[in-house]
DNA sequence: CAGATTGTTAGGAG
DNA sequence: ACTCCTAACAATCT
C-alpha cells in the first residue's frame, strides 16, 4: 500500500518516536533480498550512531544520521513501520529491526518482501542514480509538461513512472486521473495544456488531501473514487454500503488492466 | 484453492 | 539509444 501519503506518514511516525538515540543492534532477517549491501557493512555503519532526521523523495524514505551515511528505506507494496519497547511486541513480518540503547525497537515490517533498505551519502546522489523526477506532492504544471513532453503512451503508466513524479501509485493514479477528469488510457500526446494543468492541480490536492488524512482511505472525501475500489467493498458490505457507483455521476463504475494494472474508472465522467 | 494484490525492474520488441 | 510493454519477483489475503 505504501505510496506517498504512506510514506509521508511513516516520516513524520520516524521523527517522533526514533531520532537522537543510539543504536545498539541492528538486525536484517533476508539481508540477500532486502539489503543492498553487505550485513556486516551495513551494521558497523549504523551501530552507534543516531537518527537525526528524516526526508522522502516520493516513495523513497531517507534516515539522516549523524554519520556521513543515509538509510535508504523503500517499502514496496506491503512495507510498514512499528516501534515498540518489549521484544515480545515484535510485529509479525518485521524484517529489520534497529534497536535503541534505550531498548525501544524501530521495525522495518514487510511481508511480502518486496521492500528495501540501504545506504546512500547524499539524497541528491541517489536521486540522480534512481532518475527520480520532482515529488509529486509539490508537482507543479511546468514540471508536469515537463515530464510528459516526447512520451506517447497512455497517462496512466506515465503516472506510475517514479521518473516524472515519483510517489504516484496505483491507487492514487485513478484518484488524481477521476478529479481531473482524465480517462486513464488518453495518450498523453493529446493532453490539452488545460488538461496537463488540471493533472498536475489534481495530482497535488489528491496528495495533499491523503497526506492529511495520514493515508487512512476511508478518512478520505465521499467524492473520491477510491471508496469504489473492490478492497473497499468488503468492509463497507458488512454496514451494508457499497460504493461501486461513480460518487458524482451514480454510473457503475468500470474495471480494466491499463499497463497491466487494475484500473478503476467512471466510463461516463472520464471520457476518452 | 485459484486468483487477486499495493511497486519496481529486467528483458525483449520495435 | 531510447521508448514502451510485459512479466516476474514473494508472500499473503480473500
Amino acid at each position: 500500500m505504501p505510496e506517498l501519503p504512506e510514506v509521508e506518514t511513516y516520516r513524520r511516525f520516524i521523527n517522533e518516536t526514533c531520532l537522537h538515540q543510539p543504536i545498539a543492534e541492528v538486525t536484517v532477517q533476508d539481508p540477500r533480498r532486502q539489503l543492498q549491501l553487505d550485513l556486516d557493512e551495513f551494521r558497523q555503519a549504523l551501530i552507534g550512531s543516531q537518527f537525526t532526521g528524516t526526508e522522502r523523495l516520493g516513495k523513497q524514505l531517507f534516515l539522516l544520521t549523524d554519520r556521513s551515511t543515509i538509510v535508504t528505506l523503500h517499502f514496496g507494496m506491503t512495507g510498514d513501520v512499528a516501534y515498540y519497547r518489549d521484544e515480545t511486541d515484535t510485529p509479525r513480518f518485521a524484517r529489520a529491526v534497529f534497536r535503541f540503547q534505550n531498548s525501544f525497537h524501530f521495525a522495518f515490517v514487510d511481508s511480502r518482501k518486496f521492500g528495501r533498505l540501504g545506504l546512500t551519502e547524499s539524497v541528491a546522489e541517489f536521486k540522480q542514480r534512481k532518475k527520480l523526477g520532482p515529488d509529486a506532492l509539490t508537482l507543479t504544471t511546468e514540471e508536469l509538461t515537463q515530464g510528459l513532453a516526447k512520451k506517447k503512451s497512455a497517462i496512466k503508466p506515465l503516472l506510475l513512472d517514479q521518473r516524472i513524479a515519483p510517489g504516484i501509485g496505483n491507487w492514487i493514479a485513478d484518484e488524481v486521473l477521476f478529479q481531473a477528469r482524465l480517462h486513464p488510457e488518453r495518450p498523453a500526446p493529446t493532453l490539452t495544456p488545460a488538461e496537463v494543468e488540471r493533472l498536475a492541480a489534481a495530482t497535488r490536492q489528491v496528495l495533499e488531501t491523503a497526506v492529511r488524512a495520514e493515508a487512512i482511505y476511508r478518512d478520505f472525501p465521499a467524492h473520491y473514487l477510491i471508496h469504489a475500489r473492490e478492497w473497499d467493498t468488503a468492509p463497507a458490505s458488512e454496514t451494508g454500503q457499497t460504493h461501486l457507483n461513480c460518487p458524482c455521476c451514480q454510473t457503475l463504475i468500470q474495471k480494466k488492466y491499463v499497463g497491466g494494472r487494475a484500473t478503476y474508472y467512471c466510463p461516463n465522467c472520464q471520457v476518452v
